[in-house]
DNA sequence: CATGAACTTGAGGGGTCCCTCAATTTCGTA
DNA sequence: TACGAAATTGAGGGACCCCTCAAGTTCATG
């Protein structure tokens, strides 16, 4: 995002580029922990380039995450320009998740609670505020559950990316049938008033 | 569960006995991965005698989870036995889920594919063959929605396990209203039918 | 109590991953 | 082309965790 305050050498920005094609095939894969040295030999470069270029991992996932997660945000633009509120929070939901499905890093980047670098973290913020535009356009319509809150979605997304992480392999269409299942818990008319907690 | 071919010596019956205290504790601390040596060491315990004890990690989860999931036990008993088949079904998934958030192992335990070691999974089939049971009773009485089926349960388990660890911290209170969420799509009368997946 | 079997100990070798830095190579320019 | 700055290399030290095994300790029995 910055603008590069020093030209990197030729040989010094290929490197780069390769790095950053590397990591985000190595995390699509493996996620967001995998081994650093897999990506500088994906890369075709040592793990000490590797680190020359991207002084931690968080420095090399601000490289990679919001390329990515820019698909999320045309997700987000259609859901808010479906002239049906409703569906357009289903199809906000179904495209988020299939983005997890895809895309291991990015799984794991928004179920671990939207944060790893600052670049990471203003796109899912920005990302999270046109969510609660979805929610709530779908709420004032009335066909989506008037308790439902923004943090029910956060909720939700850690419980897809479990689903998606541990179905994909085997069953691709797990995740979709488990959402649709609730999200006819989410209709208005489904609603049943959610008990108090108080002792555990 | 078999019995003991040779009497052990009074020491390492003692040392026995530590390691599985310890191991039930650290295991529902820290998860079914903790490290061996924590183990070792809150049993005031040399590493060698744990793996003299338990040649495998399975081998000690072997010892240390079926005692854990006799509670387990007793609410799938007490669903079976409630009048109402729907609150049974309720209650049992309340229950159940209830174990996973007070106990780290079991949580993983179950969310990790339901086979860690023969004895294990062995109960967790019988576990599972009264959960079909639980399930089974709760559709014939027309509540639970008829394409509910126990595999679902199974992604259910993986879903509510991650928001379980996610969420204990710091709002102890979410994994009931995501599953109360939840339950309201499983109600036959909120049941849509699951649309068909062919395209991913 | 003495003796051998049972048991325990913990250093150490293996593996993975992290990250650093002195030596070397490559680039861009004068 | 030759030189200094920029960039790369990869061995190596640190942190964890796994598991083993030769040496030492404790128990139970005669």
């Amino acid at each position: 995002m910055a603008a590069e305050l020093k030209p990197l050498r030729s040989d010094a920005a290929r490197n780069r580029d390769k790095l950053v094609v590397a990591a985000t095939q190595v995390l699509a894969e493996r996620g967001l922990d995998a081994p650093l040295e897999h990506i500088a030999r994906r890369a075709g470069v040592s793990i000490g380039t590797l680190y020359n270029h991207f002084p931690t991992r968080e420095a090399l996932l601000g490289a990679v995450l919001p390329q990515r997660l820019a698909a999320l945000d045309e997700i987000t633009m259609a859901a808010l320009a479906d002239p049906d509120p409703w569906a357009g929070f289903v199809g906000f939901l179904e495209g988020l998740f299939a983005l997890h499905a895809e895309d291991h890093s990015l799984n794991d980047a928004l179920a671990e609670s939207f944060s790893p670098t600052t670049d990471v973290s203003q796109v899912c913020h920005r990302g999270f505020h046109d969510a609660q535009r979805i929610i709530g356009r779908a709420k004032a319509s009335g066909r989506l559950r008037a308790d439902f809150e923004s943090q029910d979605l956060v909720t939700l997304v850690w419980a897809m990316s479990q689903v998606i992480r541990k179905s994909m392999k085997t069953d691709p269409g797990a995740w979709r049938r488990h959402l649709s299942f609730y999200l006819d818990g989410l209709r208005a008319e489904a609603a049943r008033p959610v008990p108090d907690e108080q002792a555990v």
